[in-house]
DNA sequence: GGACGAATAT
DNA sequence: GATATTCGTC
C-alpha cells in the first residue's frame, strides 16, 4: 500500500511477492477486491497442483509456500481505467496568513482564541476550522512560552 | 450534535 | 517539522 504510483514501484512490489498495489487513500473497489486473494491462498493451501514458489514473512519468520504462478495477480486494480484521485491540497499557513493568525489570536487572548473564533475573525476562503485547530495545537506551547516572559 | 483539544498519524 | 485525522469529553 503507498501514496506513490509509478510502473516501477507497481512491478517492484509484484516482484517482491505482492499480490496487488493499492494505492492510499483506498477506495470502495479495492474493499471490493482485496479478499480475492484471501480465497486464492485458501484454495492454494488445499491445492496438489502446484507450480510455483512463494515466500512469506510471518510472525514465525520466513516462510516458503508453494503457490501456482498463474494466480500471482500481475493486473493490478490501479489501471488507466480507475485514475487515482488527486492528491488531496494540503492546507499552507504563508507568512501573511501566521501573521493574520497571530494577531487575531494576541486580540482574543489564548483563554478565547478558540478555533471557531478565530476562523470567524480571519474570514479567510478555504480555511476551516481544523486547520486552524491544528495550527492552534503548535503554536499554543510557544505562545504560552512568550506569555510567562 | 457540534466544538474542543490531546494524542496520534501522515 | 508541518499539517491532517482520530477520538474521548464536554
Amino acid at each position: 500500500m503507498s501514496s506513490h504510483y509509478s510502473t516501477n514501484s507497481v512491478t517492484e512490489a509484484i516482484t517482491k511477492g505482492a499480490s496487488d498495489y493499492w494505492i492510499k487513500p483506498l477506495e470502495e473497489r479495492d474493499f471490493q477486491t482485496m479478499w480475492k486473494h484471501v480465497v486464492k491462498g485458501l484454495i492454494i493451501n488445499e491445492n496438489q497442483n502446484m507450480n510455483g514458489i512463494f515466500h512469506i514473512n510471518n510472525k514465525r519468520g520466513r516462510e516458503q509456500v508453494d503457490v501456482p504462478k498463474q494466480t500471482i495477480d500481475e493486473n493490478h486494480s490501479h489501471n488507466d481505467d480507475y485514475p487515482s484521485p488527486a492528491k488531496k491540497f494540503r492546507w499552507s499557513w504563508t507568512q501573511q496568513l501566521h501573521n493574520q493568525f497571530v494577531t487575531v489570536v494576541n486580540e482574543l487572548g489564548l483563554e478565547n482564541a478558540k478555533p471557531k473564533k478565530i476562523l470567524k475573525i480571519m474570514d479567510v476562503p478555504g480555511l476551516t476550522r481544523e486547520h486552524i485547530a491544528s495550527h492552534l495545537q503548535q503554536r499554543v506551547s510557544w505562545f504560552k512560552f512568550v506569555d510567562c516572559i
